[in-house]
DNA sequence: TCGGACTGGGTGATGCGTCAACATCACGAT
DNA sequence: ATCGTGATGTTGACGCATCACCCAGTCCGA
């Protein structure tokens, strides 16, 4: 039981950086969709890969790999959204198992209303705030960290 | 109305990083705070400050000036750490409208238990995969964002 | 001093996120 | 053909996060 390596100041500083941001970007997101569009940031992230599927229809499990949730979620999800009209659930002719969702009239005219602003948002609060070798940074920093986690079996 | 920019390909690759780096972080603290300690990240968060108050003792406005919730939240959270035995409510004598929160025995020793690991988590996914450089530059982009989120009203 | 505004805190409702448990179906080995 | 195993999806429970709203106490100016 060796003494843990506690923060010094600097490090300290960094991670907490790290903290409110996440937390304040998030914010800051879940608001602008709800306020364009009526949508949440889960709404949001389930519609991109429904509007860029071929006649809107894709199987839960596509869905899933698409937006890297647990089934659970996902069907947790799909309810909420087919309850507000957003998307409509069928069976899945190949598998019995399967079930297949689609996007409604309603869900594609919310991703149509709220795609520009999101795409708006994401560059005036992160992407063009950013100064090119940050961006290559950034990207190089979070994609070593995202293998790490990977590689540990953390996720 | 204006055409959107779109995120080109480098973008949106670090959109996409920053956004599973964020999931899998809080996944890999909440599970780690979870299993060493049986804490959440919430109640982490809250026990913090609350430990190195004088007596442990703190009025829920200023544990939640220090945690940066709004009071709602912070009530939630206190009632539900209140009935596992980590903290205890008292009124408060200066104030008839305030309500003081005090850290248990088992309360201290639930942040004592699970700070060392916490610590240790932090560098081994985060901290400790940084070179100095790398480190200073996050620093650097991390404050600058969440002070144009700030001077945005964005919050 | 009194009346209105503000502050401190709590509650209920609702959606998000996770875990455990369950039911159904597919599929390969025997 | 059938049995076991794994894949697919759903549900219930519970904690986190936010919003709208409420109540009580404090404060300050007319």
């Amino acid at each position: 039981m060796t003494a843990p390596r506690w923060l010094d100041e600097s490090e300290a500083r960094l991670w907490r950086a790290y903290l409110v941001l996440v937390r304040d970007l998030r914010r800051a997101f879940d608001r602008q969709l709800e306020r364009d569009a009526g949508l949440s940031g889960a709404d949001y992230a389930v519609l991109v890969p429904l509007s860029e599927a071929a006649d809107g229809v894709l199987r839960m499990r596509e869905l899933g790999r698409s937006v890297d949730w647990d089934r659970s979620r996902l069907s947790h999800q799909v309810r909420r959204m087919e309850k507000r009209g957003l998307v409509a659930r069928e069976d899945c002719a190949e598998d019995a198992r399967g079930s297949m969702v689609r996007l409604t009239d309603a869900g594609r005219a919310a991703i149509e209303a709220a795609a520009p602003e999101h795409v708006e948002t994401v560059r005036r609060y992160f992407i063009d705030q950013l100064s090119e070798d940050e961006r290559a940074v950034l990207t190089d920093v979070f994609e070593r960290l995202n293998q790490r986690l990977d590689s540990d079996g953390a996720v």
